[in-house]
DNA sequence: CTGTTAGCGCCTTCAT
DNA sequence: ATGAAGGCGCTAACAG
């Protein structure tokens, strides 16, 4: 027997187990009935030859990737360990692999990355802030199954979205402060100019406000960017600027940390002097002393529905255009209630 | 023209561009000079005819697949993101896709996941705690380019290992506590029982105890296992059963947490009544109050200089067998210095 | 510098 | 239930 050091092939093991190759492709593919005793000779060869199929051929041939792609804008922060995680679960569940791709520091794309032009994935997966409208617009008129995380699509294009509940439950944690707490100049840290969630979580606490009516003080509102020395330099400058304040949503979690920092700078006691609040209760929530009053986000679920919504359209199954996965509020300390 | 729907093909860019699939093939890869005026018309026909070349046929046709598969055991914790970014940014860089798959709960398996099964990486990635050593042996001996991360290869198995320095650190780090801050009964809680990382920590603080003739005392060591929950446990349960100690070693950050909690319960202070220290400088080491003394762990490093390995790996380039990142200690004031 | 022609390894009708 | 043969789309000699 010749000894080629290439590894097997499909042939090679309809040689070794006498067959023909379609019947070796058979029993890999258990579409077709097959003779028992012909399943083991083949099965036989194929652990004999160490034989294991080249997925290139496959797709080849059957233009199906059995790839997932997911693209991001960077790889940052503790959400994206639970996204990905449920992201992949599901993947798994159905036999698709996952592949990753960042936008990068540039900002969304116009462009698809490279790997994920299309016949790389089956289906695409687009995570805010990695690809622009015209990028979404663009793809999708491709044909490529895709749906959009915490982010809307442009237009009306029929692009799935899954995202969370921002605007009630920041409502709801500022009405919190404005009524248990009696708290009425409340600080609003926002996020990046062009972030969503941001956008949806200051039209709650506009509503908060405005319900209970409070005027809205430009003042009060300051860049917090979902980053903790941004916030910490914005509420250091609102108290060098003698701005006087109550409360703080410090826009999510993390830039809660820098609430904390120069709230404590300034000697001020959380939440006896200012009640604090976040968004989003990452895992340095309960950590943070006092413990932070946030609104819980099922990142994993957003991850595992996307997926879903996915695997959907990639089976040309109808599914949602909105996912909107609902958040709670978690009641700590920070605000003012006994813990 | 004939309105096919399936996507454009090589061909049908040759034939809209006047010229061969070759030529077409060779300015899609630039490897072969091509006059500027043909050029010129191919890309005008892709753009034309919105091509992009199938993948599946490019890997089969070069049996390359332009893919890195990375192994994990699961999803989960602070160090993910920042490894995972130093690993995507150097495949970028090299042109490289990256393909993720996890062993899951089951443990370490014997078998690479259907997903990395030869031939759909170029080169593997392998997480601590995801494939076993009957695992490692058996892909190595397939010829498939690998790199260890936080893992020892089995025997001598001539497979690169990138890891970080732990018992120096460890050693240094339970000095600090013993020289600067008289302590004496040190408790050491361990990573789950086959983590190497905790074993060389284990050996570290053994070390240093012993260079300072304090007996090793097996009722001051218990399982932290890098988790808040069991390291909390471990804590109370040293507590309640009365065993005196001044010092805590975590383990990890995580584990520090669960130390921080199981003391503040006990209204015992940090780091008056207790010195604590951990081990990764996670980014809520700097929160936790008092912050935390600890090791930092540049784990973004270890996904670019892993990466960096296959890399030279996968182009036949010499590269080293083991690679030890350097960890540093950084004091803040869970230790008893000054913050 | 450009065209022609074999494959790459597998799936999938179509026969049998 | 099994075999034979064409084709998936692209690259890489090989000619010219």
């Amino acid at each position: 027997m010749i000894n080629r050091n290439s590894p097997a092939t499909i042939d090679d093991v309809a040689r070794h187990a006498g067959v023909s190759i379609s019947t070796v492709s058979r029993v890999l593919n258990r579409n077709v009935p097959v003779s028992e005793e012909v399943v083991a000779k083949v099965e036989e060869a194929m652990r004999a030859l160490r034989y294991t199929p080249r997925a290139a051929a496959r797709n080849l041939a059957t233009s199906r990737t059995n790839t997932l792609g997911l693209l991001l804008a960077e790889i940052v922060g503790d959400f994206f360990s639970p996204l990905l995680s449920g992201i992949e679960s599901v993947a798994a569940q159905h036999g698709y692999d996952l592949l990753i791709s960042t936008a990068g520091r540039r900002g969304p794309q116009n462009q698809l990355p490279g790997p994920f032009h299309k016949h790389n994935a089956d289906g695409l997966l687009i995570f805010a802030g990695s690809l622009s409208d015209d990028g979404v617009r663009d793809t999708h008129s491709l044909g490529v199954p895709m749906v959009l995380l915490h982010q809307t699509p442009p237009d009306g294009l029929p692009v799935p979205c899954v995202t969370i509940e921002n605007k009630a439950a920041t409502r709801a944690i500022v009405e919190h402060l404005i009524v248990s707490h009696k708290r009425r100049r409340i600080v609003f840290l926002t996020g990046e100019p062009n972030n969503e969630d941001g956008s949806w979580r200051e039209m709650g606490y506009r509503e908060a406000l405005t319900h209970h009516n409070i005027p809205i003080e430009p003042a009060l509102i300051a860049p917090g960017h979902f980053d903790r020395h941004i916030a910490q330099t914005s509420i250091e400058q609102l108290l060098r600027d003698g701005i006087e304040f109550d409360g703080v949503f410090a826009g999510d979690d993390e830039a809660a940390v820098g609430v904390y920092a120069a709230l404590r700078n300034a000697h001020l006691k959380i939440p006896d002097d200012v009640s604090v609040v976040g968004f989003d209760d990452q895992s340095l929530a309960r950590v943070l002393q006092p413990a932070l009053t946030t609104v819980h986000v099922p990142i994993d679920q957003v991850g595992i529905e996307a997926t879903r919504r996915l695997m959907q359209l990639i089976q040309n199954e109808p599914t949602e255009v909105l996912t909107l996965l609902p958040t709670t509020l978690v009641i700590r300390a920070s605000c003012g209630c006994p813990e």
